[in-house]
DNA sequence: ACATTAAGTGATT
DNA sequence: AATCACTTAATGT
């Protein structure tokens, strides 16, 4: 392997410093790339490892009653499945399932030592972090859902992906992007078609140019 | 050229 | 805002 994952945690991970912190992960972690479109985790498998996040993004999802899917969050690089987390600490079998967004590349490390690392303090915030990450995302989905218009949320998410793929061009189909907003591909083609006239946006086959 | 899939649109609830 | 039914456009084989 070309870099060490001590290297690859002190780039993408600079929080974490901590030198047993460092050392543990390092020699129980594992490298690993996945392509698009794996599946990473399912709902029921148990779980036996925690993703950390270099490069890529994953999508991170849960299912209804009658089996639709609903989008929890997108994780990037630098960041951990809370998810995860929580379920291996209750050791609950997963609840989410979890795909490769794009290519992904990742340090995984075993469940097992979830427990003796939270004697770090690097470890803790690391933890704490992503959790608080993930709840101040869920209570603004929370009033955007409540408050916001189904253009606003659009322009929202539009921006958000935009951000975390960084990229002005968002490379998915209308379908796409309605079913992680739960919403109609023809809604989803509708409000596209007047951002566009207003000038917000370009549109292409399987792809949205942000323009502002 | 043809089939398939994405996107656009009007009508209805 | 969602759904249906249908059209049109883009893309793969």
């Amino acid at each position: 392997m070309n870099q060490s994952i001590k290297e690859i945690l002190q780039q993408n991970f600079p929080t974490i410093l901590d030198t047993g912190l460092v050392e543990g992960i390092s020699e129980h972690g594992v490298y690993k790339e996945v392509e698009e479109g794996d599946l990473l985790m399912d709902i029921g498998a148990k779980i036996s490892t925690i993703p950390m996040i270099v490069s890529g993004s994953v999508k991170v999802m849960r299912e209804d009653e009658e089996g639709h899917e609903i989008l929890l969050y997108y994780l990037s690089k630098g960041e951990t499945c809370a998810m995860s987390l929580t379920c291996c600490m209750a050791y609950k079998r997963s609840e989410i399932r979890a795909v490769a967004q794009e290519n992904v590349s990742m340090i995984v490390v075993p469940v097992e030592f979830m427990d003796e690392w939270m004697m770090y303090r690097d470890w803790r915030s690391f933890v704490m972090n992503t959790y608080r990450m993930r709840f101040e995302e869920l209570l603004e989905a929370l009033d955007s859902i409540a408050f916001l218009k189904m253009d606003e949320r659009l322009l929202k998410y539009l921006d958000e992906r935009s951000i975390k793929m960084n990229s002005k061009e968002i490379p998915m189909s209308h379908q796409e992007i309605a079913v992680d907003l739960n919403s109609s591909r023809e809604v989803i083609s509708r409000i596209l078609k007047q951002m566009e006239r207003k000038g917000i946006v370009k549109l292409g086959r399987n792809k949205i140019q942000l323009l502002t």
